[in-house]
DNA sequence: TATAAAAATGAACTTTGTTCAAAAAATGTG
DNA sequence: CACATTTTTTGAACAAAGTTCATTTTTATA
């Protein structure tokens, strides 16, 4: 990532990630474009190239730092006195919120797809675990049953099914519900999971 | 659509669909090129825009397709003599199943995006009730008391949240269940929420 | 058959990502 | 400091790819 950057590229690489950013922000990541991030860079449009691998790579350094602010978002959610099912119903609002504040970085996380072949860098894939990581000291709680994987696929689940409640709301397309009843859909799903999961066998 | 098109261009139109639904069916959307389009179906690149907007257009038609089967495939999923919560099961699996045998095809449904200001046209949108018109009954018959929007509302809840938990398991990045639980944490879902809807006030 | 309308064509234009030989700047050395 | 060497920057050039449209070809009609 910056493994073997002088100071000087260090600079640059950081300067066209903020422009990146901005732009992804203002209009999502469909509009990116080369020549404008090297002039916004005040750099000429090769020079992007010595610090960046290709247009994807710049998309990934933006999602990675989006990443990582929703990471601390999530880390600041949970309230530290509460039980377990106040921090899942703080996670998910937190993450729903997130996603109504940041909509075009949120979105850029989950609608970039490299071409065939090639694979995620693991600086960014270390960014990864921070969507479900806060989820599973609750989760553990309700579910004492549950330990190691089975307890981490189980949180994967119910990180997934908020998610994809938030998804389909925000995508505005098909069948997602309404932005101003969000925030109620995600508390009943979390209900729902949480007795469904303190009920059910295995 | 095919509003006023002659039978030759609407022959033309189903060839270049046809042409465009192999291509993503294996490589994906992103990889469709006009001019692939155009040389699969036998015409020069400038024949495909007599019967075509644009690559999003096809691209369109293209999901318009899959939605339709992945309709007829969930109207066929549900058994006529189960009870409601059998119909629910039958109904997530019916979904995972589709799109893990239509795995390019069913996310290209998800992953279209439209340039900002263009909006889908009506005939593609007649097809995205398909999603959940199959829920609706069921989940009806667990919860007596919703009602109208309410209970269309939380139709797209449990639609999205399956959904969640499907295309994060496809999508392979992040923290997806894994392929081969796949079936059995959507269950584990369907489960809880269907539990969780029974007891949960409003 | 002659004329008009419709359809098909593909060269040309545009936009965009990416490369790379050349120029410029920085660094090191005698 | 002058020169040589290395590093960095540059932007013209190239390679896709989508889209348009004047021209040609085909079809339909009178």
């Amino acid at each position: 990532m910056i493994e073997g950057l002088s100071p000087k590229k260090k600079k640059l690489l950081e300067r066209v990630i903020d422009v990146a950013e901005a732009e992804v922000a203002a209009h999502g990541a469909k509009t990116l474009k080369a020549r404008d991030l090297a002039s916004a860079a005040g750099v000429a449009l090769g020079t992007i190239y010595t610090v960046v691998e290709d247009m994807d790579d710049v998309v990934t350094h933006v999602n990675s730092r989006t990443l990582r602010r929703l990471g601390a978002a999530l880390r600041d959610a949970v309230p530290p006195d509460g039980d377990a099912v106040r921090a899942m119903h703080a996670l998910a609002a937190g993450y729903v919120t997130f996603a109504l504040e940041n909509l075009n970085l949120w979105t850029a996380i989950f609608t970039q797809s490299l071409p065939a072949g090639k694979d995620y860098p693991d600086w960014h894939k270390a960014d990864y675990p921070a969507l479900i990581e806060q989820i599973i000291a609750p989760l553990s709680e309700l579910r004492p049953d549950l330990e190691g994987e089975a307890l981490i696929l189980r949180a994967r689940t119910l990180f997934a099914s908020v998610h994809g409640v938030v998804s389909m709301s925000v995508f505005g397309r098909f069948v997602g519900v309404p932005r101003a009843q969000l925030h109620a859909e995600v508390d009943a799903l979390v209900d729902a999971m949480t007795r469904g999961l303190e009920g059910v066998a295995q």
